[in-house]
DNA sequence: AACATCAGATGATATAGGTCAATTCTGTGT
DNA sequence: ACACAGAATTGACCTATATCATCTGATGTT
Protein backbone atom coordinates (compact mmCIF):
# COMPACT_ATOMS: atom_id res chain seq x y z
CA UNK A 1 0.00 0.00 0.00
CA UNK A 2 2.59 2.76 1.24
CA UNK A 3 6.23 3.16 -0.03
CA UNK A 4 6.09 -0.25 -2.28
CA UNK A 5 9.78 0.73 -2.83
CA UNK A 6 10.63 -0.07 0.90
CA UNK A 7 9.31 -4.14 0.77
CA UNK A 8 12.09 -5.02 -1.70
CA UNK A 9 13.99 -7.34 0.17
CA UNK A 10 18.13 -7.43 -0.16
CA UNK A 11 19.21 -10.98 0.00
CA UNK A 12 22.60 -9.77 2.22
CA UNK A 13 22.89 -6.79 4.50
CA UNK A 14 25.85 -5.60 2.21
CA UNK A 15 22.79 -4.47 -0.18
CA UNK A 16 20.43 -3.65 2.15
CA UNK A 17 19.78 0.16 1.76
CA UNK A 18 20.26 1.12 5.90
CA UNK A 19 23.47 -1.33 6.62
CA UNK A 20 25.23 2.23 7.01
CA UNK A 21 22.40 2.74 10.02
CA UNK A 22 22.15 -0.77 11.54
CA UNK A 23 25.80 -1.88 10.82
CA UNK A 24 29.63 -1.18 12.15
CA UNK A 25 30.33 1.44 8.54
CA UNK A 26 34.62 -0.20 9.86
CA UNK A 27 33.56 -3.84 9.10
CA UNK A 28 35.75 -5.50 6.35
CA UNK A 29 33.88 -7.07 3.96
CA UNK A 30 35.27 -10.66 5.02
CA UNK A 31 33.73 -9.64 8.31
CA UNK A 32 30.29 -8.79 7.45
CA UNK A 33 29.92 -12.10 4.97
CA UNK A 34 30.16 -13.82 8.35
CA UNK A 35 27.76 -11.54 10.25
CA UNK A 36 25.50 -11.87 7.10
CA UNK A 37 25.16 -15.03 7.82
CA UNK A 38 23.74 -15.04 11.03
CA UNK A 39 20.91 -12.37 10.27
CA UNK A 40 17.49 -13.75 10.11
CA UNK A 41 16.10 -11.57 7.15
CA UNK A 42 12.76 -11.04 6.30
CA UNK A 43 9.92 -10.61 8.79
CA UNK A 44 7.16 -8.87 7.58
CA UNK A 45 4.69 -8.18 9.93
CA UNK A 46 0.68 -7.21 10.37
CA UNK A 47 -0.49 -4.41 12.58
CA UNK A 48 -0.48 -5.27 16.02
CA UNK A 49 1.70 -8.17 15.90
CA UNK A 50 3.83 -8.54 18.47
CA UNK A 51 7.84 -8.65 18.07
CA UNK A 52 8.35 -10.12 21.38
CA UNK A 53 6.99 -9.58 24.93
CA UNK A 54 7.90 -8.38 28.29
CA UNK A 55 9.45 -11.16 30.20
CA UNK A 56 10.33 -13.04 27.08
CA UNK A 57 14.06 -14.75 26.84
CA UNK A 58 16.46 -12.25 25.48
CA UNK A 59 17.56 -13.57 22.64
CA UNK A 60 17.80 -10.78 19.61
CA UNK A 61 17.43 -7.13 18.97
CA UNK A 62 15.98 -6.04 15.39
CA UNK A 63 16.46 -3.86 12.66
CA UNK A 64 13.76 -2.22 11.06
CA UNK A 65 13.70 -2.13 7.39
CA UNK A 66 10.62 -0.88 6.68
CA UNK A 67 7.22 0.51 8.84
CA UNK A 68 7.32 1.28 12.69
CA UNK A 69 7.49 -0.45 16.16
CA UNK A 70 6.53 0.95 19.74
CA UNK A 71 7.88 -0.18 22.88
CA UNK A 72 6.24 -0.63 25.95
CA UNK A 73 5.85 -1.69 29.42
CA UNK A 74 2.70 -2.15 31.66
CA UNK A 75 3.50 -0.45 35.12
CA UNK A 76 2.47 -1.97 38.18
CA UNK A 77 -0.58 -0.38 38.48
CA UNK A 78 -1.51 -2.12 35.14
CA UNK A 79 -1.40 0.96 33.13
CA UNK A 80 0.67 1.26 29.53
CA UNK A 81 3.71 3.44 29.15
CA UNK A 82 4.80 3.85 25.97
CA UNK A 83 9.00 3.51 26.29
CA UNK A 84 9.65 4.12 22.56
CA UNK A 85 9.09 4.37 18.67
CA UNK A 86 11.00 3.23 15.86
CA UNK A 87 11.42 3.69 12.60
CA UNK A 88 13.19 2.26 9.52
CA UNK A 89 17.05 2.35 9.59
CA UNK A 90 16.77 2.00 13.61
CA UNK A 91 17.62 -0.73 16.12
CA UNK A 92 15.40 -2.10 19.05
CA UNK A 93 15.59 -4.44 22.13
CA UNK A 94 17.97 -3.66 23.97
CA UNK A 95 16.63 -3.80 27.09
CA UNK A 96 16.61 -7.23 28.45
CA UNK A 97 20.34 -7.73 27.94
CA UNK A 98 20.42 -7.20 31.94
CA UNK A 99 18.19 -9.46 32.92
CA UNK A 100 18.40 -11.91 30.03
CA UNK A 101 14.86 -11.29 29.39
CA UNK A 102 12.77 -8.35 27.63
CA UNK A 103 11.82 -6.21 30.16
CA UNK A 104 9.39 -4.20 27.09
CA UNK A 105 6.80 -5.39 24.73
CA UNK A 106 7.13 -4.29 21.01
CA UNK A 107 4.57 -4.24 18.59
CA UNK A 108 4.27 -3.30 15.17
CA UNK A 109 2.18 0.22 14.19
CA UNK A 110 1.80 -1.22 10.66
CA UNK A 111 2.76 -3.43 8.09
CA UNK A 112 6.62 -3.76 8.58
CA UNK A 113 9.63 -5.95 7.71
CA UNK A 114 12.00 -6.29 10.38
CA UNK A 115 16.02 -7.82 10.50
CA UNK A 116 15.73 -10.03 13.48
CA UNK A 117 19.79 -9.98 14.79
CA UNK A 118 20.54 -13.08 16.95
CA UNK A 119 22.25 -11.69 19.92
CA UNK A 120 24.51 -15.18 21.06
CA UNK A 121 25.46 -14.93 17.57
CA UNK A 122 26.84 -11.57 17.81
CA UNK A 123 28.36 -12.25 20.93
CA UNK A 124 30.62 -15.00 19.14
CA UNK A 125 31.11 -13.14 16.61
CA UNK A 126 32.11 -9.64 18.32
CA UNK A 127 34.84 -11.70 19.79
CA UNK A 128 36.81 -11.35 16.85
CA UNK A 129 35.26 -8.28 15.57
CA UNK A 130 35.99 -5.93 18.55
CA UNK A 131 34.23 -3.17 15.86
CA UNK A 132 30.35 -4.64 15.88
CA UNK A 133 31.09 -4.82 19.40
CA UNK A 134 32.29 -1.59 19.51
CA UNK A 135 28.97 -0.28 17.60
CA UNK A 136 26.42 -2.19 19.39
CA UNK A 137 27.45 -0.40 22.65
CA UNK A 138 27.28 3.12 20.68
CA UNK A 139 23.73 2.25 19.38
CA UNK A 140 23.21 1.49 23.29
CA UNK A 141 24.50 4.22 23.84
CA UNK A 142 22.45 6.54 21.80
CA UNK A 143 19.20 4.88 23.45
CA UNK A 144 20.59 6.02 26.81
CA UNK A 145 20.81 9.61 25.14
CA UNK A 146 17.39 9.14 23.68
CA UNK A 147 16.05 8.95 27.09
CA UNK A 148 17.79 11.47 28.79
CA UNK A 149 16.35 13.63 26.17
CA UNK A 150 12.79 12.16 27.18
CA UNK A 151 13.53 12.63 30.42
CA UNK A 152 14.10 16.61 29.96
CA UNK A 153 11.56 16.96 27.68
CA UNK A 154 8.26 15.25 30.53
CA UNK A 155 10.10 17.63 33.48
CA UNK A 156 10.77 20.74 31.80
CA UNK A 157 8.35 21.24 28.81
CA UNK A 158 5.26 22.26 27.89
CA UNK A 159 2.69 20.05 26.13
CA UNK A 160 3.44 22.34 22.96
CA UNK A 161 6.76 21.91 23.53
CA UNK A 162 6.69 18.02 23.97
CA UNK A 163 4.60 17.40 20.67
CA UNK A 164 6.76 19.46 18.87
CA UNK A 165 9.64 17.67 19.62
CA UNK A 166 8.12 14.46 18.85
CA UNK A 167 7.30 15.88 15.14
CA UNK A 168 10.30 17.36 14.89
CA UNK A 169 12.23 14.02 16.00
CA UNK A 170 10.45 12.06 13.19
CA UNK A 171 11.06 14.19 10.68
CA UNK A 172 14.55 14.16 11.35
CA UNK A 173 14.89 10.81 11.28
CA UNK A 174 12.88 10.17 8.00
CA UNK A 175 14.77 12.52 6.35
CA UNK A 176 18.00 10.36 7.38
CA UNK A 177 16.66 7.43 5.61
CA UNK A 178 15.87 9.61 2.31
CA UNK A 179 11.77 10.02 3.21
CA UNK A 180 10.10 13.48 3.08
CA UNK A 181 10.91 15.45 6.41
CA UNK A 182 7.63 17.39 5.92
CA UNK A 183 4.82 15.32 4.73
CA UNK A 184 4.53 11.74 6.28
CA UNK A 185 2.22 9.32 8.37
CA UNK A 186 2.22 9.00 11.79
CA UNK A 187 2.68 5.25 12.10
CA UNK A 188 1.15 6.15 15.95
CA UNK A 189 -1.97 7.05 17.52
CA UNK A 190 -3.05 10.16 19.57
CA UNK A 191 -3.32 7.75 22.35
CA UNK A 192 0.00 6.79 21.73
CA UNK A 193 1.73 10.06 21.46
CA UNK A 194 0.43 11.09 24.59
CA UNK A 195 1.32 8.22 26.38
CA UNK A 196 4.79 8.42 25.51
CA UNK A 197 4.66 12.41 25.80
CA UNK A 198 2.79 12.33 29.19
CA UNK A 199 -0.13 13.68 28.29
CA UNK A 200 -3.32 12.97 27.62
CA UNK A 201 -4.96 12.10 24.62
CA UNK A 202 -7.14 15.59 24.42
CA UNK A 203 -4.05 17.60 24.78
CA UNK A 204 -2.43 15.97 22.14
CA UNK A 205 -5.60 16.59 20.26
CA UNK A 206 -6.44 20.19 20.95
CA UNK A 207 -2.37 20.82 20.50
CA UNK A 208 -2.30 19.64 17.24
CA UNK A 209 -5.54 21.87 16.51
CA UNK A 210 -3.53 24.81 17.82
CA UNK A 211 -0.36 24.40 15.40
CA UNK A 212 -2.62 23.88 12.16
CA UNK A 213 -4.28 27.01 13.09
CA UNK A 214 -1.10 28.81 13.56
CA UNK A 215 -0.05 27.12 10.28
CA UNK A 216 2.60 25.29 11.71
CA UNK A 217 1.20 22.08 10.50
CA UNK A 218 -1.34 20.30 8.04
CA UNK A 219 -2.62 17.51 9.23
CA UNK A 220 -5.39 15.12 8.67
CA UNK A 221 -6.07 12.35 10.96
CA UNK A 222 -2.56 10.42 10.76
CA UNK A 223 -1.50 12.50 7.58
CA UNK A 224 0.68 15.44 9.15
CA UNK A 225 2.18 18.30 6.42
CA UNK A 226 4.32 20.42 8.18
CA UNK A 227 4.40 23.27 7.04
CA UNK A 228 6.41 25.97 8.81
CA UNK A 229 9.40 23.57 9.92
CA UNK A 230 11.66 26.19 11.32
CA UNK A 231 8.87 27.57 13.85
CA UNK A 232 8.08 24.36 14.78
CA UNK A 233 11.63 23.55 15.34
CA UNK A 234 12.07 26.63 17.90
CA UNK A 235 9.36 25.14 19.66
CA UNK A 236 11.45 21.61 19.74
CA UNK A 237 13.96 22.71 22.30
CA UNK A 238 14.36 18.98 22.39
CA UNK A 239 14.41 16.92 19.74
CA UNK A 240 18.35 17.04 18.86
CA UNK A 241 18.55 13.52 20.61
CA UNK A 242 14.61 11.94 21.00
CA UNK B 1 33.33 12.40 58.89
CA UNK B 2 30.24 10.53 57.76
CA UNK B 3 30.87 6.57 57.37
CA UNK B 4 35.17 6.73 57.96
CA UNK B 5 34.88 3.35 57.43
CA UNK B 6 33.89 3.55 53.89
CA UNK B 7 37.32 6.00 52.68
CA UNK B 8 39.59 2.48 53.22
CA UNK B 9 41.25 2.22 50.45
CA UNK B 10 41.28 -1.26 49.18
CA UNK B 11 44.76 -2.09 47.39
CA UNK B 12 43.02 -4.34 44.58
CA UNK B 13 39.85 -5.05 43.22
CA UNK B 14 39.85 -8.41 44.87
CA UNK B 15 39.30 -7.45 48.22
CA UNK B 16 37.38 -4.10 47.19
CA UNK B 17 33.78 -4.90 48.98
CA UNK B 18 31.82 -3.48 46.46
CA UNK B 19 34.13 -5.36 43.71
CA UNK B 20 30.45 -7.66 43.25
CA UNK B 21 28.68 -4.94 41.66
CA UNK B 22 31.19 -3.55 39.82
CA UNK B 23 33.18 -6.55 38.01
CA UNK B 24 32.13 -9.34 36.65
CA UNK B 25 31.06 -12.34 39.26
CA UNK B 26 32.45 -14.76 37.02
CA UNK B 27 36.21 -13.16 36.10
CA UNK B 28 38.64 -15.92 36.89
CA UNK B 29 41.15 -14.85 38.94
CA UNK B 30 43.94 -14.29 36.71
CA UNK B 31 41.71 -11.95 34.66
CA UNK B 32 40.89 -9.78 37.55
CA UNK B 33 44.59 -9.38 38.32
CA UNK B 34 45.08 -8.30 34.55
CA UNK B 35 41.61 -6.18 35.06
CA UNK B 36 42.92 -4.68 38.59
CA UNK B 37 46.18 -3.48 36.88
CA UNK B 38 44.73 -0.81 34.95
CA UNK B 39 42.17 0.30 37.15
CA UNK B 40 42.88 3.76 38.43
CA UNK B 41 41.74 3.98 42.04
CA UNK B 42 42.09 6.31 44.86
CA UNK B 43 40.81 9.47 43.30
CA UNK B 44 39.06 11.43 46.99
CA UNK B 45 36.95 14.08 45.67
CA UNK B 46 35.82 17.26 47.60
CA UNK B 47 31.69 18.60 47.42
CA UNK B 48 31.21 20.00 44.09
CA UNK B 49 34.79 19.27 42.44
CA UNK B 50 33.29 18.30 38.40
CA UNK B 51 34.62 14.44 37.60
CA UNK B 52 33.77 15.11 33.65
CA UNK B 53 32.31 17.54 31.71
CA UNK B 54 29.57 17.71 28.89
CA UNK B 55 32.08 17.70 25.85
CA UNK B 56 35.17 16.04 27.38
CA UNK B 57 36.42 13.37 25.52
CA UNK B 58 35.49 9.96 26.73
CA UNK B 59 38.21 7.76 28.52
CA UNK B 60 36.95 6.03 31.48
CA UNK B 61 33.50 4.70 33.37
CA UNK B 62 33.48 5.28 37.05
CA UNK B 63 32.54 3.41 39.97
CA UNK B 64 31.64 5.32 43.63
CA UNK B 65 33.52 3.34 46.53
CA UNK B 66 32.16 6.62 49.00
CA UNK B 67 29.97 9.34 48.68
CA UNK B 68 27.56 10.42 45.91
CA UNK B 69 27.60 11.70 42.59
CA UNK B 70 25.05 13.13 40.62
CA UNK B 71 25.17 13.43 36.68
CA UNK B 72 23.66 16.80 34.46
CA UNK B 73 23.50 18.41 31.32
CA UNK B 74 22.73 21.49 30.03
CA UNK B 75 19.32 22.32 27.80
CA UNK B 76 19.44 23.96 24.70
CA UNK B 77 17.52 26.98 26.76
CA UNK B 78 21.00 26.96 29.63
CA UNK B 79 18.76 25.27 31.91
CA UNK B 80 20.21 22.35 34.11
CA UNK B 81 18.80 18.89 33.90
CA UNK B 82 19.82 16.55 36.42
CA UNK B 83 19.93 13.03 34.85
CA UNK B 84 20.91 10.43 37.76
CA UNK B 85 22.53 10.30 41.47
CA UNK B 86 24.92 7.50 42.00
CA UNK B 87 25.70 5.85 45.32
CA UNK B 88 28.36 3.37 46.52
CA UNK B 89 28.89 0.45 44.50
CA UNK B 90 27.31 2.37 41.14
CA UNK B 91 28.96 2.78 38.09
CA UNK B 92 28.61 5.97 35.90
CA UNK B 93 29.72 7.84 32.96
CA UNK B 94 28.58 5.50 30.34
CA UNK B 95 27.15 8.44 28.28
CA UNK B 96 29.05 9.36 25.54
CA UNK B 97 30.50 6.08 24.68
CA UNK B 98 28.02 7.01 21.24
CA UNK B 99 30.12 10.37 20.24
CA UNK B 100 33.54 9.76 22.19
CA UNK B 101 32.55 12.60 24.30
CA UNK B 102 30.55 13.14 27.34
CA UNK B 103 26.96 14.19 26.96
CA UNK B 104 26.65 14.80 30.80
CA UNK B 105 28.62 16.56 32.88
CA UNK B 106 29.92 14.79 36.40
CA UNK B 107 29.85 16.09 39.82
CA UNK B 108 30.64 15.08 43.00
CA UNK B 109 27.64 15.81 46.07
CA UNK B 110 29.65 15.14 49.15
CA UNK B 111 33.21 13.74 49.79
CA UNK B 112 33.86 10.73 47.97
CA UNK B 113 36.41 8.43 46.97
CA UNK B 114 36.16 7.31 43.03
CA UNK B 115 37.59 4.27 40.64
CA UNK B 116 38.85 5.24 37.00
CA UNK B 117 37.85 2.52 34.86
CA UNK B 118 39.67 3.73 31.84
CA UNK B 119 38.00 2.58 28.47
CA UNK B 120 39.95 1.85 26.34
CA UNK B 121 41.91 -0.47 28.58
CA UNK B 122 38.54 -2.29 28.62
CA UNK B 123 37.99 -2.46 25.19
CA UNK B 124 41.41 -4.15 24.85
CA UNK B 125 40.98 -6.24 27.77
CA UNK B 126 37.45 -7.74 26.97
CA UNK B 127 38.74 -8.60 24.01
CA UNK B 128 40.09 -11.74 25.66
CA UNK B 129 37.14 -11.28 28.57
CA UNK B 130 34.19 -11.99 27.08
CA UNK B 131 32.46 -12.13 30.65
CA UNK B 132 33.75 -8.38 31.15
CA UNK B 133 32.32 -7.24 27.72
CA UNK B 134 29.04 -9.14 28.99
CA UNK B 135 28.58 -7.38 32.01
CA UNK B 136 29.59 -4.03 31.21
CA UNK B 137 26.56 -4.16 28.53
CA UNK B 138 24.27 -5.41 31.34
CA UNK B 139 25.36 -2.38 33.12
CA UNK B 140 24.35 0.10 30.20
CA UNK B 141 21.27 -2.25 29.78
CA UNK B 142 20.34 -1.67 33.53
CA UNK B 143 20.82 2.16 32.85
CA UNK B 144 18.38 2.03 29.98
CA UNK B 145 15.80 0.65 32.26
CA UNK B 146 16.73 3.27 34.96
CA UNK B 147 15.91 6.07 32.37
CA UNK B 148 12.21 4.32 31.31
CA UNK B 149 11.64 3.96 35.29
CA UNK B 150 12.21 7.60 35.59
CA UNK B 151 10.14 8.29 32.26
CA UNK B 152 7.47 6.40 33.37
CA UNK B 153 7.96 8.20 36.65
CA UNK B 154 7.39 11.49 35.02
CA UNK B 155 4.71 10.73 33.02
CA UNK B 156 1.83 8.73 35.05
CA UNK B 157 2.89 10.16 38.96
CA UNK B 158 2.01 12.48 40.93
CA UNK B 159 4.54 14.91 43.10
CA UNK B 160 3.62 12.31 45.79
CA UNK B 161 4.32 9.26 44.54
CA UNK B 162 7.56 10.86 42.56
CA UNK B 163 9.44 11.90 46.04
CA UNK B 164 8.27 8.50 47.66
CA UNK B 165 9.92 6.35 44.60
CA UNK B 166 13.20 8.77 44.83
CA UNK B 167 13.20 8.07 48.43
CA UNK B 168 12.54 3.89 48.68
CA UNK B 169 15.48 3.86 45.57
CA UNK B 170 17.84 5.04 47.58
CA UNK B 171 16.71 3.08 50.60
CA UNK B 172 16.76 0.28 48.68
CA UNK B 173 19.98 1.03 46.91
CA UNK B 174 21.88 1.97 50.17
CA UNK B 175 20.42 -1.54 51.83
CA UNK B 176 22.11 -3.62 49.15
CA UNK B 177 25.23 -2.02 50.12
CA UNK B 178 24.63 -3.14 53.94
CA UNK B 179 24.07 0.45 55.07
CA UNK B 180 21.08 1.48 56.60
CA UNK B 181 17.96 1.63 54.68
CA UNK B 182 15.97 3.75 56.62
CA UNK B 183 18.17 6.27 58.19
CA UNK B 184 20.42 8.07 56.02
CA UNK B 185 21.51 11.42 54.85
CA UNK B 186 20.20 12.65 51.51
CA UNK B 187 23.20 13.72 49.68
CA UNK B 188 21.80 16.02 47.10
CA UNK B 189 19.49 18.96 47.35
CA UNK B 190 16.15 19.58 47.13
CA UNK B 191 16.58 21.84 43.92
CA UNK B 192 18.38 18.61 42.69
CA UNK B 193 15.51 16.46 43.83
CA UNK B 194 13.16 18.38 42.41
CA UNK B 195 15.30 19.03 39.17
CA UNK B 196 15.39 15.15 38.79
CA UNK B 197 11.96 14.27 39.29
CA UNK B 198 10.44 17.42 37.14
CA UNK B 199 9.61 19.50 39.90
CA UNK B 200 9.88 22.66 41.31
CA UNK B 201 11.89 22.77 45.02
CA UNK B 202 8.68 24.20 46.60
CA UNK B 203 6.70 21.20 45.61
CA UNK B 204 9.54 18.94 46.68
CA UNK B 205 9.74 20.79 50.45
CA UNK B 206 5.60 20.75 50.47
CA UNK B 207 6.08 16.75 49.71
CA UNK B 208 8.57 16.27 52.39
CA UNK B 209 6.06 18.16 55.20
CA UNK B 210 3.18 16.17 54.23
CA UNK B 211 5.20 12.75 54.24
CA UNK B 212 5.89 14.11 57.73
CA UNK B 213 2.75 15.27 59.10
CA UNK B 214 1.92 12.16 57.55
CA UNK B 215 4.45 10.09 59.86
CA UNK B 216 5.89 8.46 56.85
CA UNK B 217 9.40 10.22 57.24
CA UNK B 218 10.67 11.94 59.90
CA UNK B 219 13.36 14.36 58.37
CA UNK B 220 15.32 17.37 59.49
CA UNK B 221 17.40 19.43 56.65
CA UNK B 222 18.96 16.13 54.52
CA UNK B 223 18.50 13.90 57.30
CA UNK B 224 15.88 11.37 56.75
CA UNK B 225 14.45 8.65 58.53
CA UNK B 226 11.89 6.68 57.11
CA UNK B 227 8.92 5.65 60.00
CA UNK B 228 6.72 4.36 57.42
CA UNK B 229 8.85 2.11 55.17
CA UNK B 230 5.53 -0.26 53.91
CA UNK B 231 3.07 3.06 53.28
CA UNK B 232 6.30 4.85 52.05
CA UNK B 233 6.43 1.64 49.31
CA UNK B 234 2.70 1.62 48.52
CA UNK B 235 3.14 5.10 47.29
CA UNK B 236 6.19 4.58 45.23
CA UNK B 237 5.27 2.64 42.55
CA UNK B 238 8.01 2.80 40.11
CA UNK B 239 10.91 2.85 42.60
CA UNK B 240 11.83 -0.92 41.36
CA UNK B 241 14.13 0.02 39.02
CA UNK B 242 14.86 3.40 40.14
C1' DA C 1 -25.63 -1.74 3.88
C1' DA C 2 -26.10 -1.56 8.58
C1' DC C 3 -24.00 -1.80 12.79
C1' DA C 4 -20.76 -1.54 16.35
C1' DT C 5 -16.51 -0.02 17.84
C1' DC C 6 -12.84 3.01 17.98
C1' DA C 7 -10.09 7.31 17.18
C1' DG C 8 -10.26 11.99 17.27
C1' DA C 9 -12.01 16.72 18.29
C1' DT C 10 -13.99 20.11 21.22
C1' DG C 11 -16.21 22.31 25.27
C1' DA C 12 -16.94 23.04 30.41
C1' DT C 13 -14.98 22.49 34.74
C1' DA C 14 -11.68 21.06 38.38
C1' DT C 15 -7.14 20.67 40.37
C1' DA C 16 -2.25 19.69 40.99
C1' DG C 17 1.50 21.92 40.86
C1' DG C 18 3.82 26.21 39.27
C1' DT C 19 4.97 31.11 40.31
C1' DC C 20 5.93 34.85 43.26
C1' DA C 21 6.98 36.60 47.66
C1' DA C 22 8.22 36.65 52.42
C1' DT C 23 10.54 34.33 56.29
C1' DT C 24 13.51 31.30 58.70
C1' DC C 25 17.22 28.35 59.01
C1' DT C 26 22.19 26.82 58.17
C1' DG C 27 26.54 26.24 56.85
C1' DT C 28 30.83 28.76 55.50
C1' DG C 29 34.31 32.04 55.59
C1' DT C 30 36.46 36.00 57.98
C1' DA D 1 31.50 35.02 67.14
C1' DC D 2 29.58 37.41 63.22
C1' DA D 3 27.83 38.23 58.83
C1' DC D 4 26.33 36.68 54.60
C1' DA D 5 24.69 33.87 50.80
C1' DG D 6 22.37 30.07 49.88
C1' DA D 7 18.93 26.31 51.18
C1' DA D 8 14.58 25.26 52.82
C1' DT D 9 9.95 26.25 54.31
C1' DT D 10 5.45 28.27 54.02
C1' DG D 11 1.59 31.01 52.18
C1' DA D 12 -1.36 33.25 48.51
C1' DC D 13 -2.52 33.08 44.03
C1' DC D 14 -2.66 31.51 39.12
C1' DT D 15 -2.42 28.65 35.04
C1' DA D 16 -1.63 24.57 32.29
C1' DT D 17 -3.31 20.43 31.85
C1' DA D 18 -6.35 16.71 33.54
C1' DT D 19 -11.01 15.17 33.83
C1' DC D 20 -15.55 14.47 32.32
C1' DA D 21 -18.86 14.67 28.78
C1' DT D 22 -20.53 14.94 24.18
C1' DC D 23 -20.17 14.70 19.31
C1' DT D 24 -18.33 13.35 14.72
C1' DG D 25 -16.32 10.75 11.54
C1' DA D 26 -13.39 6.40 10.54
C1' DT D 27 -12.78 1.65 10.40
C1' DG D 28 -13.84 -2.84 10.48
C1' DT D 29 -17.49 -6.78 10.86
C1' DT D 30 -21.64 -9.55 9.94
Amino acid sequence: MRSPQLMIKPNNCQSCRMSTLCLPLALRTSDLDLLDSAIQRGKPMQKNQSVFYAGDKFTSVYAIRSGAVKSYCITDDGTEQVTGFYLPGEVFGWDGIANGKHSNHAVVLETSALCEIPFAQFERLSATMPMLQQHFMRLMSKEISTDQALITLLSKNSAEERVASLLISLSKRLKSQHLSATKFRLPMSRADIGNYLGLTVETVSRVFSRFQNFDLIYCERKEIEIINLQRLSSLAHNAEHL
